[in-house]
DNA sequence: CTCTTTTTGCGTAAAAAATACACAATAATA
DNA sequence: TATTATTGTGTATTTTTTACGCAAAAAGAG
């Protein structure tokens, strides 16, 4: 135990990140989120995250804390926005840098283990702490928005999934319903689909066309951006 | 003088926020820059931005400071991102949550005054202070992506302008070209422009007609956002 | 096991939107 | 005064989007 402390000629914020979890069910959008177990707001349910130390970057800290929480890692987190409300820590003053990712839920080890991390759909998720609350909304805002620009199917979906699943994503990421075959057309014009397990052409048997994500396309696609109109 | 130091238990980083101003003078983007008067880096050109004090919010930080170095007020900033790497800044571990607005140029008062503010055309920026290179490329990113999605033209042209000078912001911004009948049936179309001073029909004087922004539908489409696929 | 409901594959016709493009008159510039 | 650039105006063509039906198979209900 040291007792060191740090002095500053002025005040200096705390600074903490936070990471914003997004998972797919093939239903619905879930969230990743662990309970406190230390004061405040002991037991409460919260995003995972921690303060940041000095010899990192915002989203080093951010995997970081991730891990350390939840066991997730090899996650791509990117920034989205920091919290700077006066009152929104009652220790001190804590910015946080607000962080998200996206992920296949099945990669997150102990899914409601002694980690304490869970998934909650969006629509059950309870109480949260400090003003988690206002960095879910606006986590979600910046999903709808980033999902009609950069293609989030990969990172969501399993490796192989059916038109239907991907749909059901982009449905219940947007709160809209699409027609089906319009929906399929527009993907498959992207080209960063590639269909799976072709059936036999003989075999009547009707089953679900399989597809898997073209990486290279895909991974271009999320590069350079491109319009999905709804 | 007061000698009052700050202590903490554990170290705290700095934080400062910037503001990364866009005008724009009828045909190319500009950018807002000070000069620093004290070290580090005094002399050399920087975005307005400062220490971030413990009672106020980044946006409100943001506000002050670009009033105090620059005379603006009554500008909306929003926050963009923060820049958090560990060495950018030589006297301590500094975090700048970056902002950015549009401004109509003639609203700053000193342009190249005693202030030392003075605009500059994207392509003629100097060497910059800190990592505001790196800010500025993330700023005009920003700028780019977000004239698909909002109105921009309101902020920084004048009160009444022509299509024209509607179309140079737009080909200056994204740095393409637009066939100029089907870029005014566009623009006209999204339904935010007034045509202001309707020459006399019979006058065949052929002078470009003149526009304005329709404030209650512009505000609309800024709040609720649009695509604009060009 | 049988019946009902849901999902799947398949493609086209109609409507809407985007694009390319010409000419004559005026204003600005050389 | 001559040359160049800008402005107003509208249409034909191409491309994209949208709405939609049917029959077979799978899944679910009873």
């Amino acid at each position: 135990m040291n007792e060191q402390m740090y002095v500053y000629k002025y005040p200096h914020p705390a600074v903490t990140t936070d990471c914003v979890i997004f998972g797919f069910d093939g239903v619905s959008i879930k969230l990743l989120l662990i309970q406190r177990g230390i004061e405040p707001y002991k037991g409460a349910w919260a995003f995972p995250g921690g303060f940041l130390r000095m010899d990192e970057t915002a989203e080093e800290g951010a995997k970081r804390e991730l891990f350390e929480e939840t066991g997730l890692k090899d996650v791509e987190v990117e920034q989205f926005y920091t919290f700077t409300s006066v009152d929104r820590d009652p220790r001190e003053r804590v910015l946080t840098i607000a962080h998200y990712a996206l992920v296949r839920m099945k990669d997150v080890v102990g899914g409601d283990d002694a980690a304490g991390a869970q998934w909650f759909a969006y629509d059950e998720i309870p109480s949260l702490a400090f003003d988690h609350d206002h960095i879910l909304r606006k986590a979600m805002a910046h999903l709808k928005e980033r999902i009609c620009f950069r293609p989030i199917g990969f990172e969501l979906l399993p490796e192989v999934f059916t038109m239907s699943e991907l749909q059901n994503l982009y449905e219940a990421v947007l709160e809209v319903k699409f027609d089906r075959r319009n929906f399929a057309n527009k993907m498959l014009k992207l080209g960063i689909l590639t269909e799976a397990e072709k059936r036999a052409a003989d075999a009547p048997t009707r089953v679900p066309n399989k597809y898997s994500f073209n990486a290279a396309k895909y991974a271009e696609l999320k590069q350079r951006g491109f319009r999905l109109e709804f």
